[in-house]
DNA sequence: GGTACCGATGTTTGCGTAAACATCTCGGCG
DNA sequence: CGCCGAGATGTTTACGCAAACATCGGTACC
């Protein structure tokens, strides 16, 4: 660390303040005026050209001429010129930023999700801008969509379940596009959704493979969508191979729930294979089992969904789901910025693949 | 669920269309103008009044009518109106956003930490927006802090170490306030940081007063650091307490690299009490001594830090030090809009408390 | 030699809002 | 009875930027 610390701000480091009291014309009106950063119109004057101009430089703008581009260019670092946002998104009529709602990021799949969107988005050279619910009431939702319109975004990311919002009658503010994650609205908005279908299907064909008679399924809460297409593929994927569908099984996607209803499943003596709905509630399942005595994957084998990097960590490792939550991201953004353009919304739904992950949780019967 | 779905826009809903082919100048999509939502002045004139009379009720400022107000209350819901952010924020100069700067979303602390200032945010009537810096290279951070001019932020909260900034000249945006999460930069910025010397010593008394001889320890990353403060109160602590200090064993956090350097530890009979600097890596240790046959805690205690939900179902339930990550969120956003508002930036360090969970991964000697 | 054209630049205008200032209407009071 | 003040409302202006349009000197071409 040779160098010493450097980051400043503007007034301290950047003008040497030539000018004495003439700064006053700037200072034009009454009392202490906000002192803004520059604006176009200083650098047009320091560089001895019209605003216009200076305009035309700063967005790259061909036909200026290379002297003259230069000249503005170093009045622009002069004075250390930053284009105000704000004024150009009133004139443009465009935010460039991206809004997400979520209620919470505290489970996996939003987190890596949402990473995934602002990954994308920054590449895009767009902003996202988080609009958390702290609960999941439709007053809350219903509160943020309202807000929506004062938000200073292009297009919102719908991290949940839609339905939550059938009661209220919203009206999204005109121009804001709508991409929904986790829903069954593909027939109103864009959809962008992990395959839970494909998934689940090859979970459970997966430790039918290996010889189990049947699998138990521990599912996530009925409020989530994903849980709810998950339970559904697995009664589908026992159906078509005419095995019996055992119990459904209800955790709240925490590891706590997992082994709560785990300490359940253990004294089950039929219970030899459990397809769990998240890698956490597998983990809570897993603890349950080891202490009844129930060895994984001899007596029990374990399957999750997700693919959490610490899955691998697992006692033992977990068999799990791989969802590319990053290609979910990716491809939430692009249909938004899409739908910018086009000024024009879409419907439909996009499914991202899943891959499985054989690790030591599952067995043969 | 007996309403059907109603989430509809507002061009859709809101006006009777009166008019029959004619909105197709409406849809003149790219050739016609952009069809902004109604504005101050559209209001004004439905409701009989002059724009400034609906800036005053938009506003809630006191001095109109009743009855004035509800005509143009009236007439905002008929038309559907919203301010515009962008004006509004031109006008005053003032976005009413925090910038959230970060390297990545895949450590819980960050990601709770982020979620701590959303929520705090949020309270505040302020918006936070990502600016995700994709690799933590100097060149990237100085993209991200030369962007921030352009941003649409009156204040940056930092969550990294600052002295990936050192060698590069940075010259912030005036008037954007700055805090800083995870470094030590207090002389220069404000700085909100968990209590790390605290809980590491905790933690490493914990193990002590069980009898252990000494405690080992499972260090983060030497690029953060948070896991640098960890490994130095680690040190000082053993010290303090007359004890040796055996070698520092480094992770990068994942879990994978904690299974590595257990597998490693495990070799070492002398090895009976190991501080791992996050919850992750003493999940990777936990199977390493499991594979390794060394039962925790009879032969090995472990200590973890963070308190991650799940670290409560680890085998064993793993003893950790909890981090109050809603809290340092909450005081950041605090400190940021206190800055905002005098308008003038403030340093000293804040620092929040942690809390020893005993469960059970430490036992006696 | 005139004119059409072109590249480089300047001027005007308006995006939607809100501060500052102007006006207008009362009721009370000397 | 006219003046004052206070509350209610209207008018002007500027925030910073960038489209749209205007200008201006030169160049190619008939």
């Amino acid at each position: 660390m040779a160098e010493p610390w450097r980051l400043t701000t503007t007034q301290e480091a950047a003008v040497p303040d030539t000018s004495g009291p003439e700064r006053g014309s700037t200072t034009a009106s009454q009392g202490g005026r906000r002192p803004r950063g520059a604006s176009m119109a200083d650098v047009a004057r320091v560089a001895g050209v019209s605003s216009q101009t200076v305009s035309r430089v700063s967005n790259g703008f061909s036909g200026v001429n290379e002297e003259t581009r230069e000249r503005v260019l170093a009045a622009m670092k002069e004075l250390d010129y930053r284009p105000n946002s704000a004024a150009r998104a009133l004139k443009r009529g465009k935010f460039h930023t991206i809004g997400v709602i979520t209620f919470t990021l505290s489970t996996t799949g939003n987190v890596r999700t949402l990473e995934g969107i602002a990954t994308a988005a920054a590449q895009a050279g767009y902003a996202v801008t988080l609009l958390p619910v702290a609960v999941p009431t439709q007053d809350e939702v219903h509160g943020a969509f309202s807000r929506l319109g004062e938000l200073a975004v292009d297009a919102v990311i719908v991290i949940m379940e839609v339905h939550l919002l059938d009661s209220s009658r919203l009206t999204l503010p005109p121009h804001v596009q709508v991409v929904v994650v986790d829903s069954d609205a593909g027939d109103r908005f864009t959809v962008v959704d992990t395959d839970q279908a494909g998934g689940t299907r090859d979970a459970v064909r997966h430790l039918l493979g290996l010889g189990h008679e049947t699998v138990w399924h521990l599912a996530g809460p009925s409020s989530s969508f994903a849980a709810q297409r998950r339970a559904d593929a697995w009664r589908t994927a026992l159906e078509e191979a005419g095995r019996a569908v055992p119990p459904l099984m209800r955790g709240d996607w925490s590891a706590e729930s997992g082994y709560r209803v785990g300490l359940e499943l253990a004294e089950r003596p039929d219970c030899k294979a459990v397809f769990a709905a998240n890698d956490q509630m597998a983990l809570g399942l897993l603890r349950a089992l080891h202490e009844r005595g129930r060895r994984v994957p001899e007596d029990v084998s374990v399957i999750g969904f997700d693919d959490i990097p610490e899955s691998g960590s697992f006692l033992p490792p977990l068999t799990t789901v791989h969802q590319d939550f990053a290609e979910v991201g990716r491809l939430c953004v692009e249909s938004a910025l899409r739908q910018v353009r086009r000024g024009a919304a879409e419907r439909g739904t996009t499914l991202v693949p899943t891959r499985l992950v054989v690790r030591e949780s599952t067995g043969p019967a």
